[in-house]
DNA sequence: TTGTAAGCGTTATCAT
DNA sequence: ATGATAACGCTTACAA
């Protein structure tokens, strides 16, 4: 079957191929006898518009791009549920990049962006990135970009986080308030900006607290679990804290074989609380305090900021950084 | 900064359009010579040919969509890793939808679908459709389709599942040898084929243990975890079963919750065994015993079957049903 | 109200 | 080895 289109149903009606174009478009200058012909017919034979082409045409592809670090991660998953949401609400598609982590995918990434692929990007930087050129050229390309959680504060564009700072002091000084004094923070090595506010968080509760500052309690992850995992270990044989403040989630649950492997006890040996939107957080054992993000809601944000934006004919966005809070759940492992 | 474009380039360096875009593609008539000063003067200014049109050319995308019923949910987080990683190997981008287990979200997406912008479709049926017809559809468009998990099983084309009716006997069989009589099974309403092949299993495993059958063991979940939640429980209350055989791994979570809610102790009061790919099984309180499904190699199988028939150019996609074995990893949830 | 034609940025065929 | 030109399927001035 021939894949049906303009020219064919204006052959069929004998109409041009403009009148059957502009039809669709609810132009008001075609008369309603004749749109009722175009449009029956394009339900009769299916007609679907090439997209490729009216893009082509408009430069508009109504199509963004979600570029993350990784998605077996509730977070992310719980963000692309959000801006998943905005894009079906507006009509967008959405293309899905994933970088490991690989500074070298984020940029052959945003390279394949460039060229009117996509309407604007919406992205969470890689653990590994250290050079922003890849990033400065989007702007040179006028291409719309925002960022949510794992932001490029220098770049003049809406930036969406937590109040990483304040939760970082926040779960730390719930710890000291449950009695801990040695209190290790596994944070991702690299240059995070959420990584180092919600560890500035953490030093100034300690400061606050009048309690020292010890470097071998700050444990710099990498993106191998079983590495992680040893150093983890090394550091609760060596350094016997009674507390574990962590950044991101995967590093809490290392923590927890950790703990089961050098038989020490949460809450009783080591209290933990983490960033992290597990589901099944008050169903571990013991049940995981939690600072969590409203991820969902941070992807829904970023999304419609872009929209936004694309609206209004690339219109540059905002430069901004919107605030959403955290919550930290009080459960077991803090006790 | 003016978009860089073939004719931008041709320009410049006082020579065709056609002879710049041969360039690129390694045509072998173009000079040493002349490829150097074009490839050259196409790093300097970041050339990027642009996707639309050349699509629009050569009615490739290099595009395909994934459609699947939800993404909060490890099964298909992980599955899309696995698509993700073929992908990228192999230069394709990724287009998500998510039809939160809609049928009409899913007409609307294979509609969206069938004009060239992707040149293949990796799916997941959602619980909810009961009509195919927007699926044969896309046969009679020849818009390469290839199933995974939620398959439709008369759709002539690779279906990538795990073994469903055995994983479900074997299930059942665990709980019956751990001593279980009273064995309830959670599902998914609707006409989801592995839904049915897990129950099947059950229901086998039970005759050939000379075990009865009964209605009222079998609990039928719908989208609203809540209102499942409350079935759950009516059924714990009520039907007083001595295990729980989950079919969906959300149900498992709801089970521990309901147990929880009403004073019932796992393993010792109700075991309970699910299907699921959640990394914190180990971690539950007690230990989740699981069926675990290989799900990134599901997603990756998906996708070459998928890529192959697409290199071939538009060959039809072998029909078939390809099976990939689930593993039961017995922790403490049936002890 | 409808039609003509140019053009979006490529690729591919056919000349030169 | 290079170039002219016609598509791909659509949108949009502008003309009729």
């Amino acid at each position: 079957m021939d894949a049906v289109n303009l020219k064919n149903l204006a052959k069929q009606l004998n109409l041009s191929v403009s009148t059957v174009s502009k039809a669709f478009r609810g132009s008001y200058d075609i008369s309603e006898k004749t749109r009722e012909r175009i449009l029956s017919l394009a339900r009769e034979l299916n007609y679907q518009p090439n997209p490729l082409a009216s893009s082509l045409r408009t430069q508009k592809s109504h199509t963004i791009a979600v570029i993350i670090p990784e998605i077996a991660n509730n977070f992310f998953t719980l963000a692309i549920n959000g801006i998943e949401s905005v894009a079906q609400e507006l009509g967008y598609h959405v293309l899905i990049y994933i970088t490991h982590e690989d500074e070298a995918k984020e940029i052959s990434f945003t390279r394949l962006l460039q060229s009117g692929r996509v309407d604007g990007v919406l992205m969470s930087l890689s653990k590994g990135t250290r050079d922003f050129s890849h990033i400065n050229r989007l702007r040179e390309m006028a291409l719309p970009l925002v960022f949510f959680d794992r932001i490029y504060e220098e770049y003049p564009t809406t930036r969406i986080t937590t109040n990483d700072f304040e939760s970082g002091y926040k779960a730390t000084k719930h710890l000291i308030d449950q009695g801990a004094r040695r209190i290790a923070h596994l944070f991702l090595s690299g240059n995070l900006s959420i990584a180092q506010k919600r560890k500035q968080g953490y030093l100034q509760a300690l400061d606050d607290h009048k309690i020292k500052r010890a470097e071998k309690l700050m444990v710099a992850c990498g993106n191998d679990a079983d590495e992680n995992k040893k150093l983890i270990k090394a550091c609760l044989k060596k350094e016997k804290p009674d507390a574990i403040f962590s950044s991101f989630e995967k590093l809490a649950l290392l923590s927890y074989e950790a703990c089961a492997e050098l038989k020490l006890r949460i809450p009783e040996d080591v209290k933990i609380i983490s960033f992290s939107n597990l589901e099944t957080a008050p169903l571990l054992n013991p049940s995981l305090t939690t600072i969590t993000q409203p991820a969902f809601e941070i992807g829904e944000q970023a999304a419609r900021a872009l929209f936004a934006a694309l609206k209004k004919n690339r219109t540059a966005i905002p430069d901004k950084h919107i605030v959403v809070d955290s919550t930290l759940v009080r459960r077991k492992s803090t006790e």
